[in-house]
DNA sequence: CTCTTAAGATACCATTCGGTATCTTTGCAT
DNA sequence: ATGCAAAGATACCGAATGGTATCTTAAGAG
């Protein structure tokens, strides 16, 4: 065989991020050719159809996306510098991105919230593990005693992403981080708040 | 003739609905026959090509929404009264939504940042008015002695956008409105903070 | 009531779409 | 070295794409 497991990873990382730059829609078959170098053949025997790549590739994004965050998490010794990982995670969709194209949460939510059911499932299982590990990180704040226990956890877990998230709609718009790091800013002195 | 002009704003209204859902690429033309009832024919001797139409879509769902927001803007007495007025039109993409398919900024950013260059242009121009109506915002409330002179407008600004934008998607792909709602109290506290 | 002209419908164009059937090549086991 | 199954290339399908040329219909002017 000629790597078939190789290929069909190359295959994921290609269009997934021309999924991820131009749309799942808006993305053909024939691009994914172009970027890759294999035919149709080569494609279709590896994925059932389009909408199997297009999950496989968003599942890709969402592994890549968690396993760099996890571990930046992970690598934090306090509740403050954790966020502060998390933070700089997201400052680095401007500068040193993971993958192309911005968030992949972002991108596939608002693609596919009012027209896609298939992909807006798994992209709301994608945004309930981002809260899972905002939650998880608040929770520890509270059991090691670093993080005032009567805050409301789900509300600080909303904002922190929703503010993020928005910034990084902004940054790459007008290609500029400051709105990014406006709302790292304004996110810190939140940590700050709720930290005893 | 059978009223040009009517049918003109109608195939807008029709197609800036379907572009704001569906996405603009998305979007055939042909999906917009099926919405209207008009034939291709029709459309095309309104409109020079797609992008033709598709710019004059997002131009119209520009003006629906600076529209609505200055008049609710207009109305407000006060500077805290104001931003009321611009939380509860957010707030209102999840239940009266002024057009389908949530804001018109955050779909049309998403999708062009990267790939489409003529409507990413158009869609900076949106986010800059956007932009400049909460700066004016923030220098009525200092000039009329109720906002401390010494905050940072643009920071403010693009906190407020950012947190507001990302609720959006999050409610937007949850269907469910806790999401803004946060975003909305907690911008609610940061209103009161600044307020003298 | 007709004539003109614009609005809209119909039919078509070349191209591209997702998908498939079939052929060739490759690498490994024997 | 040879046979064989898997990997990939090629060629094609019907349907849909954006776009156009042409025909028909309707409204207002005279």
């Amino acid at each position: 065989m000629r790597n078939a497991e190789a290929t069909k990873k190359l295959l994921i990382r290609e269009s997934a991020n021309l999924f991820n730059t131009q749309g799942y829609k808006a993305t053909s078959i024939s691009d994914i050719t172009k970027a890759t170098g294999y035919t149709k053949g080569a494609i279709y025997r590896h994925f059932e159809n389009k909408e199997d790549l297009e999950r496989q590739a968003l599942a890709s994004l969402s592994e890549l996306m968690f396993d760099r965050l996890g571990e930046l998490v992970r690598e934090a010794p306090t509740f403050q510098k954790k966020f502060d990982a998390v933070f700089s995670f997201f400052v680095n969709y401007m500068n040193a991105p993971l993958y192309e194209g911005g968030c992949p949460l972002l991108n596939a939510a608002v693609e596919t919230d009012d027209s896609n059911q298939v992909l807006r499932e798994q992209t709301c299982k994608m945004l309930q593990k981002l809260k899972q590990s905002i939650t998880k990180m608040f929770e520890n704040g509270i059991k090691n005693k670093q993080v005032n226990p009567a805050i409301d956890i789900q509300y600080y877990t909303n904002l922190f992403i929703s503010t993020l998230e928005g910034a990084v709609m902004i940054s790459k718009l007008e290609k500029d981080p400051t709105a990014i790091k406006h709302a790292v800013t304004h996110l810190r002195t939140q940590v700050d708040q709720v930290s005893l």
